[in-house]
DNA sequence: CCAAAAGTGTTCAGGCTACACCCATGT
DNA sequence: ACATGGGTGTAGCCTGAACACTTTTGG
């Protein structure tokens, strides 16, 4: 049985890819390094593992740590393990993908005075170790993951309209979609249940505010149910 | 700047399951534990992730000193953390899903007086460590990836039938598939090419052999293209 | 009353499903 | 000659794409 001391072993990391809808614009968020290496590059939050706790916990406290972000989508996504991609040590990095609300958590990363700041997915700054490559690993997921699983839902605050619900849509795969079929499809889900309520805003029409029924679709899914946009 | 001996480090491990087409049965190839824990239990092949290596590296090296098989098709599948998935100490396992032409792997496992063996998917025996969980997110992975992505292949030999295509789809996702249609689907895809050879075995009219183009698909993948079966 | 987004149905084409018989071969 | 899997076409259905106008509100 090897002892601990016995080889040499690479250090390991988590890494959290948070994503945000911002008046329709997809957004990272990101960190700014207060030291060495990389020091003031921005970079995703995120830090070593504690050997008592699991690489999902570990990617929740250091998430809310770095960024007070908490209670959210949190998935991993992929291991990463290039033996470079630290410039100190080898350290092996588990990223994670995170999907919030913005509406919620905007304030906390923009007043906090602190080194968090949300930035648009298309135009980012210099990133620190392979995080670029994360980065692009984690948006390939997204997209992926969109079309085929009722994900969106969590980057909407929990009651939304359909407009905003074909909006992110729209974003984040980068397609134009038709108002009147995206409605028909995605109500004919039946995983929207219409609310008392409305949303109103500017000088139109109101619209009709819906929420996502997330155990309607486990039990659905159980029964081979596929969800597909 | 976190010190080698600063803190308490998981070791690392990496855990492969390889999955091969038998006869029209999805087989599991397992290796059976000759040290504590889990002496005698059957497990995934895999171990120790050396500091000098990345982790694709590592399941690669694993899998070949443990089984023989190298230079297929092997793909990170998930990073496993439960802090007492392992009896002596905190492991930390990267497991990766391999596919390979039983046809060429069978012998060596079979043959080699070794400790590696093919199990059916269905009917495993009691597994080390969490490998039952490791072994049903590679089942799922490999179900879903084979509905969109064109890996199925990778379980057969270079030349095939449109019938053995077909058995291996019905096998692994379980399903009836209509030969016509089936056919239709495939070769409509133009991704298949009719060699000038026939496969003949039994009493019976010969099959016409194809062969896959990956570079092709890469092409088409390119361009928007989507497979989807 | 004007501007702005919300909301709503129908038509058409293409893809998917279901289905049954002849073909080439080995024994 | 017969048993065995290989190979082929069509018709109905359903789903997805295209497309324009009315409604409700705030200013």
């Amino acid at each position: 049985m090897p002892h601990h001391y016995t080889y040499p072993r690479a250090a390991l990391t988590v890494d959290c890819v948070v994503f945000g809808l911002d008046a329709g614009a997809l957004k990272v968020l990101l960190i700014q390094r207060g030291i060495d290496p990389f020091k003031g590059r921005w970079a995703l939050p995120g830090g070593f593992v504690r050997v008592d706790e699991t690489l999902d916990e570990a990617a929740a406290r250091e998430l809310e740590e770095e960024t007070g972000v908490k209670d959210v989508f949190l998935e991993q996504l992929y291991t990463f393990s290039a033996i470079d991609r630290d410039p100190r040590e080898r350290v092996i990095s588990v990223a994670y993908y995170a999907l919030v609300n913005l509406a919620d958590h905007e304030t906390r990363a923009a007043t906090d005075a602190s080194d968090a700041q949300w930035f648009p997915a298309e135009k980012l700054p210099r990133l620190a170790f392979d995080h670029v490559e994360i980065l692009a690993t984690a948006l390939k997921r997204l997209r992926g993951k969109l079309r085929y699983e009722p994900i969106g839902f969590e980057l909407l605050p929990p009651k939304f309209t359909l407009t905003q619900l074909q909006h992110l849509y729209e974003t984040v795969l980068g397609t134009k979609i038709d108002k009147r079929n995206f409605r028909k499809k995605v109500l004919g889900f039946d995983l929207l249940e219409a609310l008392n309520e409305t949303h109103r805003e500017g000088p139109h029409r109101p619209a009709q505010l819906y929420r996502f029924n997330p155990a309607k679709y486990e039990r659905l899914k159980k029964k081979g149910f596929l969800f597909e946009l």
